[in-house]
DNA sequence: GATGAATGAGTGTTCATTCAT
DNA sequence: TATGAATGAACACTCATTCAT
């Protein structure tokens, strides 16, 4: 991202960033233990010592990461538009469906403010003791959110009545595993067409009802 | 597990075994990085040198691991019940959960061999790069299952025409992410009730239909 | 040689060579292998971690020791006097003996810059197979400017015509062996009375012939 | 040289020396310190803990294996042709080339029982203390036998002068320097033409006197 | 006598971290 | 503030040697 010119005696917090986005990249792409000091300043252009200026060791680098992440992921996260559960709204399938593909939508756009951040939480986060602590607020905020959404349908009667915990930590799963594997395979992400997929799969279910979603003009047909 | 009593010149294979299952342990529970050659030893009861007669080096110790878990859990897909198609078949919505239901159950057991061998898939995975290749194995396989399933049943116009990679991966993904959630809260796992929530959720979507499954005695009316 | 104070922040090219003199003057006296890092860096009274921002491995020290030796040998034997042969010139035994004796002396100076490198191109040369490919070259230079001066006075019918590389080698290897010797005995060596000696065997042979070089007032009357 | 065929229980003495000759084999091929026990053992097709009942520890394989060379060439020594000084004989400059040429020729013959004992003698030899202490026996009894037999002849006034010791160790030294490059050039040794080029040279010197010697058939005729 | 499993001291090497400049 | 030389704890790995079988 930056990796900018030699520019010394940066003001405090510019160069703090810096080191920052140096260090989610190098961190991202080769993981935190392969990842040494000298690679971070390496690709900020400082000195060794420079580093430990701001931050008092490796792990605090990580840290600071991390919580820059989880502060960035659940700010978005707070401003998502809330369930309308307005008595008089019709809620059918395809408010669902349409309403599951936009969390959809949002999970992946708050994961994916880009490549780097999405691999850092999706690879480095397990693995690593004292970042998994930090990062299982994202998931437990979003899983959250999921939950809060399909216990509220629910108790409406709007949706079926199945366990709102298992069903939003399994579609938080579904999705990060769909994102990880593109990101492994290198391939890029469909975000639109995914999201769509999901919303049917999960408001809809495999087994086409009676009154299955009405075809689409990007409706997919067949195998990848 | 292995602790054995002290140098009990034990045959070379089952010396072996014995270092790997230490190992899994370890690994499981620390991290590869976290984890040194004194870790294992200790834990096998040998001394640090004598581990180094049955492996070249602390990676090859991960790769013999990794490699026995894929061996075995690719030879467990191999024996799964194939999916029975004859035509005289009628196949509802009730089949379908069950279907879906079993085959959760296959890969919630097949993982679940033990806790650290889940642990070592889920966590450990990512992160060491030679690893990611080869547990990646795993994953492919039953992605790769799953897709076909639901290819076939796609094709036959059982179920609703959705990507079926991505219907794949989102379920792999999903049970993945309950599995690995459970694990980090310690909280023990009902598989039984898991796989019956995917199966009808996956089979049945969150939108009650109009023949929608019987409910259930055990039929969770709540958050947990 | 060096041994300074601790901790003295040394720019890097005098640690560098700091470094290497203490290196020289343990791996002469104890060998390669029997050298440790610790020993090294003991006597240059730095970390053992210090040595390795300036070599890359133990071998890498030897071998950049070596490099310095074989520069600073060749560049010496490149200075040196070449052969006469204006036609001119009345070349009889005397002004062979001088010859010889002066190549020998040069050969004993260029070798013994120290005691230590002596010690090194002498003994622990051959061994390492990477170190004896370096010094072969200074053999093979020497070898080589020795058989040459032979060459061409063979060529002028000023010598026997004996084989050059053999008396070449057959020379070199003399003067080598007579300072090994010294050396593994803790003997001085009296660089000026063996080159004489030499001369003359090498100029006039063992048999006094006709015209034999004048006596000399230190001339040696029997065994040491 | 041996390396049979796996034949256990054979009788000890047969087992020392075999032992001792695949030791021989690989130390002249890989050096001391680059040789493990395990070499040796493969070698020898016997297991690990099989040499350490004929053999102290690995240095003591070396000083075995040192011990018999060392042994075999004195012993060559032993019936090497005194030098015949009858008072009748007449003694010219031939008798003395051909005596010279005698001796270069038994040197070699008896370093070169075979190539793997010249190059554990030139190239192992230095370098590992204990060794050298042992090998310097034969540079001892060899050089003492040259710097005899010219002492001898300067005493009869036969020879020139010169200091017996140093011309001794300087033949010597010049005879191995000779063999040692073609070990390892990887050529063959022409003993005779050596021997005869040796002769020539310390006896008459490169100067061609009055009576040099008579040209022979086989007479180099320029550079090789 | 022969085996090879087990040992563990010894060493090379790494790299996060400190601190004199 | 920025530097980079110096540090040293930590660790992987080797291999001669022992000894139960």
């Amino acid at each position: 991202m930056s990796a900018s010119v030699r520019r010394p005696y940066l003001p405090r917090d510019e160069r703090r960033e810096q080191i920052l986005d140096c260090a989610l990249a190098v961190f991202a792409s080769k993981g935190f233990h392969e990842t040494s000091i000298a690679d971070i300043c390496g690709r900020a252009l400082i000195a060794r010592g420079t580093l430990y200026q701001y931050f008092a060791d490796k792990r605090d680098v990580l840290a600071a990461l991390v919580d820059r992440i989880v502060r960035r992921v659940i700010d978005a996260i707070q401003h998502w538009t809330p369930l309308d559960l307005s008595p008089d709204m019709v809620w059918g399938e395809e408010e669902n469906i349409t309403f599951v593909e936009a969390r959809c939508r949002q999970i992946m756009e708050v994961v994916f403010a880009d490549t780097d951040t999405a691999s850092l939480i999706l690879r480095v986060a397990h693995g690593t003791g004292f970042v998994g602590k930090a990062l299982a607020q994202i998931d437990e905020h979003v899983v959250g959110v999921i939950a809060a959404d399909v216990r509220a349908h629910i108790a409406l009667g709007i949706l079926r009545p199945l366990d709102p915990q298992i069903v939003a930590e399994f579609i938080v799963g579904g999705i990060q595993k769909i994102v990880l594997q593109a990101l492994e395979d290198g391939r890029p992400i469909d975000v639109g067409r995914i999201a769509r997929e999901i919303g049917v799969l999960v408001s809809c279910g495999l087994v086409p009802g009676a009154q299955g979603p009405p075809p689409r003009s990007q409706a997919p047909d067949g195998p990848r």
